[in-house]
DNA sequence: AACTTGTTTGATAATGATTCCTATCTACCT
DNA sequence: AGGTAGATAGGAATCATTATCAAACAAGTT
């Protein structure tokens, strides 16, 4: 895929950011192939085509794009080992805001389709399964 | 609760562990109360009843524990930021070991459940959803 | 095309969480 | 008591990320 400037200054324009050069292309770094991509890959790819691009702009920009929409964080957590006690099995539901972890029942999940649909050989036989959304709290400070 | 000095000392032994004081303590810090405890909040509470413990014996021994089965970890993902720019809904499978993100479809939440279990509020309007489990290369490995 | 204002950038320093290093200590075996 | 392997304390080192700030730029206005 190669977004033309002109979609490009579009969809930056929608969010009322600024089209720059360095943002087109970090844009088009990660949309150009389906994937998960660290700020250092992507940093690695940006460079090829602006070399004197900085990683701090690299990270700015990332932290804009998921802000609007225009990316999605993976695993969107505190970035803090945390551990727990309790080994029943159960779930979580986490705040993409402000990082909060809460337990909730399990029975939402169909094991059977679950399974049928992971890739051969993946071993859920004690599946976590976390929940990302936006809690209470946060959803009332919008 | 509180586990006797015999209970933990099985406990460990069961693992193949020496049941030391440190141990002990850091243990029960984490399942005197369910919760979900980061390093520094286990740090401070274990301080109390061993001044003199460093916060490396902390992050060994959490490690220790999780790897095998006394602890759960809450969100364990590689600790960087990934983005991705594949907007369609669908969900993550995710490797404890290493760390490894596919994307699985997600028609194996029963979202009418989930959101009947969530507590009052949370905006579970676009919700990712992770998995965690054993990929096949690190099922294969042991 | 030059002017202006708020935004964005690059370079680097600072931070925070975690791991590494190593000398010391402990519990257990002889 | 001496030997040994694993565990600990303390601090240095590392890695990802964020903050700082002066210079460069985008985009609308004249």
């Amino acid at each position: 895929m190669h977004l033309s400037h002109e979609n490009f200054r579009e969809l930056a324009w929608k969010c009322g950011l600024a089209a720059t050069h360095q943002r087109q292309v970090i844009y088009e770094a990660i949309v150009a192939a389906p994937g998960h991509y660290s700020a250092e890959q992507i940093y690695a790819d940006v460079r090829k085509r602006i070399p004197s691009i900085s990683l701090a702009t690299v990270y700015n920009n990332l932290k804009l794009f998921v802000e609007h929409g225009l990316l999605r964080e993976v695993s969107p957590h505190t970035s803090m080992l945390l551990v727990e006690g309790n080994l029943e099995p159960h779930h979580h539901l986490v705040c993409t805001r402000c990082k909060a972890v809460q337990d909730v029942e399990g029975d939402f999940i169909n094991y059977k389709k679950l399974s049928r649909q992971a890739p051969r050989g993946f071993d859920l036989t004690q599946p976590l399964v976390e929940v990302f959304g936006i809690c209470r709290r946060c959803r009332a400070k919008t």
